[in-house]
DNA sequence: TGAAATATGATAATAATTATCATATAATAA
DNA sequence: TTATTATATGATAATTATTATCATATTTCA
């Protein structure tokens, strides 16, 4: 029961964004849906292939690329864009749009003075921390509402 | 007098690291100090070949890696490694090794119901966000304690 | 200064990701 | 349901970022 409300839900958020419901996208997003590690790509491509023999690992890539860009999944650390440095030592987070990925540095006195919680302990040893706030940044948004108008017409 | 300044702690720095103290590293290290861009290891390397011809975009490369694993610099999204996903849209934050790269999720109510700044506005629709907190975990923490104190002994 | 340690440059190798394109599947209209 | 159209897939080539290698050069420190 679990797994059948998993399913429509994602059907049913397919269909919103006017995405074809395919078999791949189903077990790729029940996989990622069923376990708490953060599997990359070629690990989910892994899991998935006894199953599903013909899967290939360019559509796991395109379709984790495809979840992410609408939301239903979040992309840790984004690779195939180059690592970006910083010497930036002042504390600022930034505002990262999930559709175009433009990175705005934000600066906010009051994000930057978090308390840390106590569970961490001596777990960890904090020396930073940084905000990512992701959305859509105006332009992007503006896209989206367009065509979310333009489907509820159709 | 501010250039002045950011040579001398930089070479400090290095030398309570244990770092040699080379050109490049000057270099590569002002170039980063003066920009607000995140640049790339490449946009570093092409800024700076002109004045030192001989650089090399390897060593840069390596540069940029020292220097963010002795906590001089940032790395914002991490590559080299995979690229990881998650299906779990409850907000959690991490917590990241920058000397094994480990990554470890945290639940705290307080951090996940952080009030965003009216600065945003209607620049940045944020749908989500997520705090990654740097630094050591305990077995790294160890070790660079350990460093410390040879150091300090010679 | 001179030995030992460390960093660099050139380049090869690797790993992750994206592009291409013919085929297959899904959505939609009749 | 079936035909048409749009979209997604699979196989594989291509690309891009990054790391490894190793001989040479530079730093460090006694």
């Amino acid at each position: 029961m679990r797994t059948k409300n998993i399913i429509d839900e994602f059907t049913e958020a397919c269909r919103e964004k006017g995405l074809s419901v395919t078999q791949q996208r189903l077990a790729v997003y029940q996989e990622l849906s069923a376990t708490e590690s953060h599997p990359t790509a070629e690990e989910v491509y892994e899991k998935l292939k006894t199953q599903y023999p013909t899967l290939s690992l360019a559509t796991v890539y395109k379709t984790l690329d495809t979840f992410e860009k609408n939301g239903f999944i979040s992309k840790t650390r984004a690779t195939g864009e180059s690592a970006r440095f910083d010497a930036n030592r002042m504390p600022h987070h930034h505002l990262i749009c999930r559709v175009c990925g433009k990175i705005e540095d934000l600066y906010d006195r009051a994000l930057s003075q978090l308390a840390l919680p106590d569970s961490v302990g001596s777990e960890f040893h904090v020396e930073e921390y940084q905000i990512d706030f992701r959305g859509l940044c105006r332009k992007c948004k503006k896209i989206n509402d367009e065509n979310h108008v333009k489907e509820e017409k159709v």
